[in-house]
DNA sequence: AAGTTGCATTGACACAGATCAAAGGGGTAC
DNA sequence: GTACCCCTTTGATCTGTGTCAATGCAACTT
C-alpha cells in the first residue's frame, strides 16, 4: 500500500552532523534531562552519531535487529505495526525531542517500523552501551525508566481512545494532543502542518479516511478549526476540548 | 460503577508469607529469569515481602504515589483508567508472573487502578531499591528493560485489536491470547474459568457487554468453544485462529 | 505549461454494533 | 438454606461509521 517501498536504501551515519547534547535545544525534553554537565559529556560520548532521513525513509523495519534507540532531532516520524494478516495499525507519531525504538528491547528484534513523514534527522543511541552508562549514572537511568513509562501511559491513552471514543471525540483529543507538544516545542499550539495523511490519522484512530475528513469537515461547519488541506487552524480550542467531556457527564 | 468501593481497605503486608525467589516456580517467568543462584538472592533480599489480596480489593488506585512495581504471585488483577470525564477503560489482564505497576514510574503517581479479580497475592518489589540493585546486577537491569518492553509491544497489539478487528475477531483474539498464556503456566489451554465480567471483557475489547455476550453464544452456536456462564472449553483452537486471518486477505 | 498521480472531499447506501428492554440463572451473603 | 442481587442472555430497533463511487484539488514531473 505504501509507495515508499523502493526507497529502501540504507541511511547512512553522517559523522561530522554530531551536535552534542549539551548544546542541543532539546535536551530539557529528550533523553539528558536532568543530568549534570558532565554527565551529559559522558553521553555525548556514546551517541553514535546522527542519521538523516528523506520523507518516506524507514529509520527502522520490522524484522531489523535491534541495537539502538532513536532521539527524533528534527522532523517527524510514525510507527506502524503490520500482521501477516494484512492489518495495519499506526501506533504513533513521534517528534523532535521523542524517543523510537523501544519496542525492540524486548526480543531484540524491532515489532514495528518506523519512517519519516518529512525530512528528518535523529541522534543514534546504542542501547547496550545506554544501559552500561546508565548503571553508572542514577538519574539517566532512572530518567530512561521514565521515558519506557511514559510511553506506557500514553499507550494506554491511546486504548481510552480507541475503546471508548467516538469519531469525532478521538479527531478533537488528537488535535489538541498534537496542540500540546507543538506548544511545549516552542510551535504555535493553534496552526500547523499535519505531515501524515488523513489514511495515517485514521489509521491511528482506527478509523477510515473518509470519516476522517468528514469531520474535518464538520469541526470546519461549527467554527472550531479551519482545514485547508493539511494545514489546519484551530479557532477555538476550549470548544474543542468540551467535545472531549461529554455535556451529560457520562457517569457509567 | 464498581460495587467494590466499601472494600478500600488498604491491603497489609504479611511479613511471614515471603517466598524467596529462588523458591518460586514462577522464576522463569517472572522478573528473577536469567538471574545466577547468588543474585536471585540479592533480589530476593530487596523485595518487600508478599501481600494478599481478597477479590475486588484494590493492589493500587490511580493517584497512589508509587513506590513498588508487583509481581503476581497468585490470582488475576485487572487494570483500568478511568477519566475526568467518565470513561472507563481496561488496559489489562494479569495473571501468576506478570508485573503490574510499571505505568507509576513516569510520574512517581499511579495512572490506573488495579485490581484482584480472584482471591490473589503479590510479591511487592521497591523500585528506588530495584533500580540500585539493576545498576549493580546486568542481567537484572537489562531483564526489567525488557519487561518494560513487553509492556509496550504488548499495548502495541491492543491497539491493533482495538483499532482495526471486528467483535468476533476480537473476542477470538482475547480466548487464544488467553489460553496461550494458561498454557505457558501449565494450565490447560482449552478448558478455563473467566474471573472477569464480560461488562469487564467488553471494556478491554472496546465493546459493549451484550457484544461480547452475542459474540459467546454465536462462536458456541457454531462449535468453535462451549461458553456456561464463566467457564470456557475451547473446542476448535485452528478454526479459531482462522477468525483473526480474514480469508480475502484484507490486503489494503 | 500540461499531464500525471496521489490525496482529499463529498454523497448514497449498507451494516455491525450500540442501545433499550425484559427475563432467566447462579453465586454470595446472611 | 434461602433470598437477593448481579451477571448474563436474548430480542427489537436505532445509528454511527464503513463501504463504494465519483469528483476535485494540488504538487511534482517532464
Amino acid at each position: 500500500m505504501h509507495a515508499n517501498v523502493k526507497q529502501n536504501v540504507v541511511p547512512l551515519i553522517t559523522p561530522g552532523l554530531k551536535l552534542a547534547c549539551s548544546q542541543c535545544n532539546l535536551r530539557e525534553l529528550c533523553l539528558p534531562f536532568g543530568l549534570s554537565e558532565h554527565d551529559m559529556g559522558r553521553l555525548d560520548s556514546l551517541i553514535g552519531g546522527a542519521r538523516k532521513l528523506k520523507r518516506g525513509q524507514h529509520l527502522y523495519r520490522a524484522g531489523d535487529v535491534f541495537e539502538s534507540i532513536f532521539a527524533v532531532k528534527a522532523g517527524f516520524f510514525k510507527t506502524d505495526v503490520l500482521t501477516e494478516d494484512g492489518r495495519d495499525q499506526v501506533t504513533g507519531f513521534q517528534m523532535a525531542g521523542e524517543i523510537v525504538g523501544m519496542d525492540g528491547i524486548s526480543t531484540e528484534v524491532h515489532t514495528c517500523n518506523a519512517v519519516a513523514l518529512e525530512d528528518s534527522e535523529v541522534c543514534l543511541i546504542p542501547f547496550t552501551e545506554l544501559e552500561v552508562l546508565s548503571s553508572e549514572i542514577r538519574s539517566l537511568q532512572h530518567h530512561l525508566h521514565k521515558v519506557m513509562s511514559r510511553e506506557i501511559v500514553r499507550d494506554h491513552g491511546v486504548m481510552m481512545l480507541l475503546g471508548t471514543m467516538r469519531a469525532e471525540e478521538r479527531l478533537a483529543a488528537f488535535l489538541l494532543n498534537l496542540s500540546q507538544r507543538f506548544t511545549t516545542r516552542g510551535y504555535s499550539p493553534t496552526e500547523f502542518h499535519l505531515r501524515m495523511t488523513r489514511e495515517e490519522i485514521g489509521s491511528y484512530l482506527g478509523l477510515k479516511l473518509e470519516t476522517v475528513s468528514r469531520a474535518f469537515s464538520r469541526f470546519q461547519d461549527e467554527g472550531l478549526i479551519s482545514v485547508q488541506q493539511k494545514h489546519i487552524r484551530i479557532l477555538d480550542i476550549p470548544r474543542l476540548k468540551t467535545l472531549l467531556a461529554p455535556p451529560d457527564g457520562r457517569i457509567r
